[in-house]
RNA sequence: GGAGAGGUGGCAGAGUGGUCGAAUGCGCGGGUUUGCUAAACCCGUGAGCUCGUAAGGGCUCCGCAGGUUCAAAUCCUGUCCUCUCCGCCA
């Protein structure tokens, strides 16, 4: 969320920031009821103050009529104050729901459009597109020559868009697993598994919407809990209600976890094989920084997912993301598309947001500075290290060989103890 | 799954109806003393919101949500979490 104070006192760049973003949300309504609120507050505190005053002159009467008299005095004076109460917390409680849909600010470079079609090319990786003498596969014809990938056996056990990797997959995917966090624990961040789960107020302190039509996350039924979309939610998660001293920040982690996304109203789009699956690996960095050092942050996390992607040689461009395709928590995000031949186009494999104080806001993560009174909201920041499913997609699209083989990239070798996958029967 | 115990300030830990935002200790900040350091002593030290130029004041918060009462950290109900023991189990 935006800091209240800030969107009563910006009220028109909060309602053009709206509108960049492709987003319809009731700015004034906020503003109405924020001065509503304000009134009703202090009324409030206006009678629970002769309340206070009332309960503790009873201690202090005299004689028994006295005392009778104060506390139907009491009395009265409470009960003005719940029904003020009651109607404030309706107030708050539909203040919250406008609140909440009020997206982060944008980045004032941040391309400005509707949707992904605006975003704009910063850069490339350092590998070449390759071109091939032969027709190039994709990953779904060469999973089921090499024997890969098991489409039909995930769709009778779970359901379409699951599957299970076999052979020589299972080990890519756990050394491009090994290839990551080793990267990233040489660049200090401290690695962490997390829960798959989490309860719902984490989903919705980071920004994912639990339940409704719209969303992507399976829940529990009976129970507080979902299944997590990334670990951005847990790990963000494990600073929400807390404060932390600034000379510790900034903080580095990267999580391992498992992600789930219902990928409701994606049917039909680009979605062949394992592109856009039910569930897939995922390593995922998060930063908690001081507001003065989130734009830096940004940078590194970008930098080390090129790094990663550089150093497997995969192709890729670095795209800015415009403001209608920044959903609601990220200032700026930044994707690397790497190259798919399969596709014959380029396909998201990162994604890294600056998410400012917007998620800390609602999630509570706070920090205070050594000899200052009060506390400040953190700065969140996330990013894609390798989601496992998109890596292989375009690992083994662009490894291919021309006698139907995989090449396993170099950085990879050293885990998966071999160099090629080749047909078994062959 | 069964049986208990407990959740209080950065930490430890008191507090069973008003004098409690809360003893005490530790930690932390400042000071005095002191060749230096340490020790000792003194003072200060939770958060959010709000009024005020400021000094200072007010409201809310003792896991969370309700209830009883003029008044709740304290009593009642529900709930979440933690710990111990037993059972089961990768």
């Amino acid at each position: 969320m935006l800091d209240r104070k800030y969107i009563l006192e910006n009220l028109e760049a909060v309602k053009e920031n709206c509108r960049n973003r492709n987003m319809q949300v009731d700015v004034d309504r906020f503003a109405q009821l924020e001065a509503l609120r304000r009134e009703k507050q202090r009324l409030s505190e206006d009678l629970n103050r002769e309340a206070n005053a009332v309960s503790k002159s009873i201690g202090q009467a005299k004689t028994p009529e006295e005392r009778e008299e104060r506390k139907e005095r009491g009395r009265a004076v409470r009960e003005q104050a719940a029904a003020l109460k009651a109607e404030l917390d309706r107030i708050e409680a539909e203040l919250d729901t406008v609140w909440r849909a009020i997206p982060n600010m944008a980045h004032p470079d941040a391309p400005i459009g509707d949707d992904d079609t605006c975003n704009t090319t910063r850069d490339y990786g350092k590998t070449p597109v390759p071109t091939y003498d032969f027709t190039p596969l994709d990953h779904v014809e060469l999973a089921e020559k090499l024997d890969l990938i098991d489409f039909e056996g995930g769709a009778r056990v779970a359901g379409s868009g699951f599957y299970f990797l076999k052979n020589e997959a299972v080990l890519l995917e756990l050394a491009l697993q090994q290839y990551a966090v080793n990267t990233l624990m040489r660049a200090g961040f401290t690695p962490v598994t997390t829960p798959d789960m989490a309860k719902n107020d984490i989903l919705q302190g980071t920004g994912y919407i639990p339940r409704g039509n719209e969303t992507q996350i399976y829940s529990i039924e009976n129970t507080q809990l979902s299944m997590i979309a990334t670990a951005e939610i847990t790990i963000g998660g494990l600073m929400a209600g807390r404060v932390i001293e600034a000379e510790r920040l900034p903080l580095r982690l990267c999580g391992i976890s498992h992600c789930f996304r219902t990928e409701a109203g994606a049917a039909g789009r680009a979605s062949r094989g394992l592109y856009r699956v039910h569930q897939f690996t995922k390593i995922e960095m998060f930063a908690f920084t001081l507001p003065q050092q989130s734009e830096a942050m940004h940078l590194e996390l970008l930098g080390l997912e090129r790094q990663i992607f550089d150093g497997l040689g995969i192709p890729y461009r670095v795209v800015d993301t415009a403001t209608g395709d920044l959903g609601g928590p990220a200032w700026r995000k930044y994707d690397l598309e790497a190259w798919m031949p399969g596709r014959n186009e380029y396909g998201e494999v990162t994604s890294t947001s600056n998410c400012t104080d917007y998620q800390a806001r609602r999630l509570g993560a706070r920090y205070s500075v050594k000899g200052e009174k009060g506390t400040h909201f953190l700065h969140t920041l996330n990013g894609t290290a390798i989601a496992v499913s998109r890596a292989l997609v375009a690992i083994m699209e662009l490894y291919q060989q021309k006698d139907g083989s995989i090449a396993v990239p170099e950085a990879l070798r050293p885990y998966t103890g071999f160099d090629i996958i080749r047909r078994k029967d062959a």
